[in-house]
RNA sequence: GGCGGGUUGGCGGAGAGGUUACGCAGCGGAUUGCAAAUCCGUGUAGACCGGUUCGAUUCCGGUACCCGCCUCCA
């Protein structure tokens, strides 16, 4: 069961080998927290789910660490502080909160080190490793990759031009040529980048050997990651509009500082969302968080669906059409669930349960449209057979190991769980009258009656599904029980 | 200007050098008191130009068009 990545540093598709297959170690860029995540914010959430996923269901859940950072300090949460008046643990306690709802709604696994636990430790803030950053900057300047200059500490590019705009495809020349970095008379090249920058007594700051000052951006990935996973590790993931400058500066300040040939050994980069085929953003306004789609009632697991259909390497656009049909294949296999399964499936058996067919699509550089489409061949094969058969929780098992664990699809459009059970025990009763009314109209011929109960129910937004032996009443997106009070 | 990705049937979207992708929609049928749900069947492809090959949508080269990043927006 061989993994195979597409690995951005090579730009090929590589047999995936672990350092120590008894910890493979991955790093993902996490947010800056300082609002909502948008959906764009999700994707490489969710693609690096599906891998997490996949490398725990080949070496074990306890032979694999996953860490994802969330950058605390960062100017752009500094003026946002400014702009509301609140104060930034505030804000960024906030976020941080927001994004592990937001994300754990798509079904994203939490971090973790190893074991599958110590969650916290695996979603490290930056603000927790200045001391690291700190250490890692002063390595860097005693090995001469970095240097001090009023109050700033920058990066030299120009001291590892063999490394520098490798992992990008770029020459520090091509760059300068067509520059728009910003020119500071203090930067011996134009292309330097800030490691620590002052700061003025408004803004927060840690004593450093430079002063009173904060990180720039890059540098608490590095120390993060080193503290965490090692000078060395195996996968480190985000967007593709991170490969330049972030992970370019990521790899040079950990290469340099801990004097290695490598950061991590595979590369991955997701491509960018787009909404209705066109780049989302505000000024075309079709900017819009995930909290947005849930609040509109659109279920975590219709956006995962929607996100997975797309393989990673290809931009992934977002329609109101993709989001539709989603909605229906999870209804439909929530429908063939509650017919083909009597109870739910133990953890234990989920494990072994996962389709052989869906680990292969994902080993195969995560393609995640080849596996949804052998949920289908799975869907296909499972409705022919017999209630809980084998290709039924296998189908179940696949869905849950994919992050599809409620298929209820509706269940946002309901009124909370204790309504829920009474609407339930009303609809029993209603259930109970129309099956009576139907057996006696089936006698008499006479179908007034059901006809006139149906179209009540149907009124007051309950699906009401007739078979041959059974009456079935689920209620709908628009249902509302005060419209059955006076229905006999 | 530099770097990268893409172009498949009405739509979405894969794999494979030669055999049905699949899903949605459409159409036909079965089932059904009606309606859902479900089942069966079915048409439509591979941007353009060359090359390699017995044979390419699949490999190679070129052209056109689209898109993203290089502007701390993932």
């Amino acid at each position: 069961m061989d993994i195979s990545l597409t690995n951005s540093a090579t730009r090929k598709k590589e047999r995936f080998t672990p350092l120590d297959p008894g910890n493979v170690r991955m790093y993902v860029c996490g947010p800056t927290v300082y609002d909502r995540a948008h959906l764009g914010n999700a994707r490489p959430v969710v693609v690096f789910d599906v891998l997490y996923r996949l490398l725990r269901h080949v070496y074990g859940p306890e032979h694999v660490t996953y860490v994802r950072n969330f950058t605390d300090v960062d100017d752009k949460i500094n003026a946002r502080a400014a702009e509301s008046g609140r104060a930034i643990g505030e804000i960024t306690a906030e976020t941080t909160q927001w994004f592990l709802d937001d994300m754990g709604a798509l079904g994203a696994l939490e971090p973790s080190i190893r074991n599958g636990a110590d969650h916290e430790r695996a979603m490290p803030r930056a603000t927790q490793y200045i001391a690291q950053m700190v250490a890692m900057i002063e390595a860097l300047i005693d090995k001469g990759h970095a240097y001090a200059a009023e109050g700033h500490v920058l990066f030299a590019v120009d001291s590892w031009t063999d490394g520098y705009g490798r992992l990008s495809g770029r020459s520090v020349d091509d760059m300068i040529a067509g520059a728009r970095v910003e020119v500071a008379p203090y930067k011996r090249n134009p292309m330097d980048f800030v490691l620590w920058k002052p700061s003025s007594v408004d803004l927060p700051g840690w004593e450093s050997p430079w002063g009173r000052g904060r990180p720039g951006w890059h540098i608490e990935c590095s120390a993060m990651a080193e503290a965490l996973l090692g000078k060395t590790f195996d996968i480190h993931g985000g967007g593709n509009d991170l490969m330049f400058p972030h992970h370019e500066n990521e790899i040079a300040q950990s290469c340099c500082a801990n004097g290695t040939e490598k950061m991590a050994q595979v590369w991955l980069h997701n491509e960018m969302l787009q909404v209705e085929g066109k780049k989302m953003s505000k000024s075309l306004g079709n900017f819009f968080t995930v909290r947005d789609l849930l609040d509109q009632g659109v279920p975590g697991e219709v956006i995962r669906f929607v996100m997975l259909s797309t393989h990673y390497r290809k931009p992934m656009d977002w329609t109101e059409k993709k989001a539709k049909e989603a909605r229906g294949h999870l209804a439909a296999w929530d429908r063939l669930k509650r017919h083909g399964l009597s109870q739910e499936l133990s953890a234990l058996q989920l494990a072994e349960l996962v389709d052989e067919n869906v680990i292969d699509a994902l080993c195969d550089d995560l393609n995640t449209s080849g596996a949804i489409n052998r949920l289908f061949e799975m869907a296909a094969a499972a409705k022919t057979s017999e209630l809980d058969s084998r290709q039924l929780r296998s189908f179940f098992a696949t869905l849950e190991f994919l992050g599809f664990k409620n298929l209820d699809v509706e269940r946002l459009q309901r009124r909370s769980a204790i309504e829920t059970a009474h609407e339930k025990a009303v609809l029993k009763a209603h259930q109970h009258s129309l099956i009576e009314a139907r057996a006696e109209a089936m006698q008499s011929k006479d179908f007034s009656e059901v006809d006139r109960l149906k179209a009540a129910l149907t009124a007051a937004g309950v699906e009401v599904r007739m078979s041959k032996t059974d009456v079935e009443l689920v209620e709908g997106p628009d249902f509302d029980p005060s419209k059955l009070e006076d229905l006999a």
